[in-house]
RNA sequence: GGCGCCGUGGCCAAGUGGUAAGGCAGAGGACUGCAAAUCCUUUAUCCCCGGUUCGAAUCCGGGCGGCGCCUCCA
């Protein structure tokens, strides 16, 4: 029962070992906030969520720290084009990124740093650099790190680095590096930065960070030198945490992250998502237009982190449906009416195995799409037993429930149904008169009123569910 | 060109040496006033060819097909 994961230093898996024993300290890669979140940003914040929930399950400590950028070339654009600052222009991004957390079910996290909130200690991480011979101030303003000075440069992405300045189109002519591989720890300001707010005074002059210093910065001040996880798109491989390593361990001398994590992409539709194809799909989109937040979480964590994930809106209904069945058997479940008379039961052993076959296979470099597997085993297992048996005792039914709930605090989708479901009391007292009206329409044989009432409240998205123990009522997205 | 990934039933997706989890959809059945929910039954030569092995979806080689990174896109 230990966890396993792909490092992708490593390229390969790898049990996994914090440096504190029981302590977990995690480092994740956040939005930059110039525009809404779309889904493809989401599958990796799903990702870091299920790692979240995943080491608190399995007992860890875990201080968890993801960044929010607020100032880099995209958003300094973008508030130029809006006209404002980028203080202005960020502020509303972030507040709808955590609330599109909220509803998807991402766990808060223990600090969110922002770039702009940690510009002293960037230009103090720059002046060590600088001091230990591994940066240099150049003609332009600008301070770059210097990748002849580390000559580890290229171990994450597993790369010559000599290969990069034949091949590559490296940034060129504007700017006075000593090498064209060499990347900015300091951009002189430039009448545009200015006018959005995005300079600040340095030793060098006026100026902004380079977007790879932040992470460096934020990640080793709040956690310190060495990370346990380092998790990120797969996008940031190269080279934004390939410089991060340069500048991190040239700077405390130690060795920055022990395990590097990345989510592939996702597709729409078959196709990537890109902006010149115009399929981008923003988390608010489909929260307006309906779809069950958890139909969305499902989706996105039903395929393996490393593995392909084509988003399509026929999987989201798909989905949709998977998580009601899931709601179902938890209503079932905790509305069973026991009998402590029962036989024994086939659920204690079911619920004993679920959750080890569960925790086992999350330990599996997280996976999630296996663990959906085994949970939704269970679910016919113990619908079958109920079946059977039809009375169970208390304490059987507790421990199915308690199984259930367990693993949810993994998956969070009943978590994030029940929370898009919460009725009204209104609605709720209206349901049951109405319930109670249909009750004695049956009773009477009068089938037709029966059947309106059961009409009326599908209109509204309710589903009536008769059984011999009575009438239940279950609001479906 | 360099580095790398993927190809499992109608769709989605686990499994990575011992003869194929799970979800969605379809068909049939049980239950039901009708439904819903639930259960049962039912659908896979694991892209192709060759090799290693007692045994391969799983390892190796080749082929075909799809894709990613090498551009401050999660």
């Amino acid at each position: 029962m230990t966890l396993k994961v792909y490092n992708t230093a490593a390229r390969s898996l790898q049990e996994f070992v914090p440096l504190r024993e029981g302590e977990v300290r995690v480092y994740a890669c956040g939005p930059t906030i110039y525009n809404h979140a779309h889904i493809g940003n989401f599958r990796t914040f799903l990702f870091f969520d299920l790692v979240h929930r995943h080491l608190e399950y399995s007992g860890y400590g875990v201080q968890f720290v993801m960044n929010l950028t607020d100032v880099d070339d995209k958003v300094i654009q973008a508030a130029h084009e809006a006209g404002s600052t980028i203080e202005e222009h960020t502020k509303p991004f972030g507040d709808t990124f955590l609330a599109d957390c909220v509803s998807l079910g991402v766990w808060t996290v223990d600090s969110y740093p922002r770039a702009t909130m940690h510009i002293e200690q960037m230009v103090e991480f720059i002046e060590r650099l600088v001091d230990k011979g591994h940066a240099y101030s150049a003609e332009d303003g600008a301070v770059y790190f210097s990748i002849e000075s580390f000559p580890e440069y290229g171990k994450l992405k597993g790369i010559d680095t000599s290969t990069l300045i034949a091949g590559a189109r490296v940034e060129h002519d504007e700017y006075d590096k000593e090498d064209a591989r060499d990347f900015a720890l300091w951009k002189a300001a430039t009448e545009e930065d200015e006018e959005v707010g995005a300079a600040w005074d340095s030793p060098w002059g006026r100026g902004r960070p380079g977007w790879h210093l932040e992470c460096s910065v934020m990640s080793t001040m709040q956690l310190g030198d060495t990370l346990d996880m380092h998790l990120g798109g797969e996008d940031l491989v190269f080279p934004h945490h390939e410089n991060e390593i340069a500048q991190s361990e040239c700077a405390t001398g130690h060795p920055f992250v022990r395990y590097w994590m990345h989510v592939k992409h996702l597709f729409v539709e078959g196709r990537k998502m890109s902006k010149s194809l115009g399929n981008f799909i923003r988390v608010r989109e489909l929260l307006e237009e309906g779809y069950d937040p958890a139909a969305i979480r499902h989706l996105l964590i039903s395929s393996h982190y490393r593995g392909e994930l084509n988003f399509t809106r026929a999987g989201l209904k798909a989905s949709g449906v998977a998580v009601q069945r899931l709601m179902d058997f938890e209503a079932r479940l905790s509305q069973l009416e026991t009998a402590d008379d029962a036989e024994e039961s086939a659920l204690p052993g079911l619920a004993e195995k679920v959750v080890l076959d569960f925790r086992s296979t999350m330990d599996d470099d997280f996976n999630s799409a296996g663990a959906l597997g085994v949970l939704f085993g269970f679910v016919t297992k113990v619908n079958a037993e109920l079946d059977a048996k039809g009375r169970v005792s208390t304490s059987d039914r507790d421990l199915a429930l308690g199984a259930l709930r367990s693993m949810d605090t993994v998956l969070g989708l009943l978590e994030v149904a029940q929370a898009s479901r919460v009725i009204d009391d209104d609605l709720s007292s209206w349901v049951e008169r109405m319930i109670e009206e249909r009750a004695q329409a049956r009773a009477s044989k009068d089938f037709a009123r029966a059947d309106e009432i059961r009409e009326e409240l599908s209109a509204k998205n309710i589903v009536l569910e008769d059984s011999a123990e009575g009438t239940r009522w279950k609001v479906v997205n």
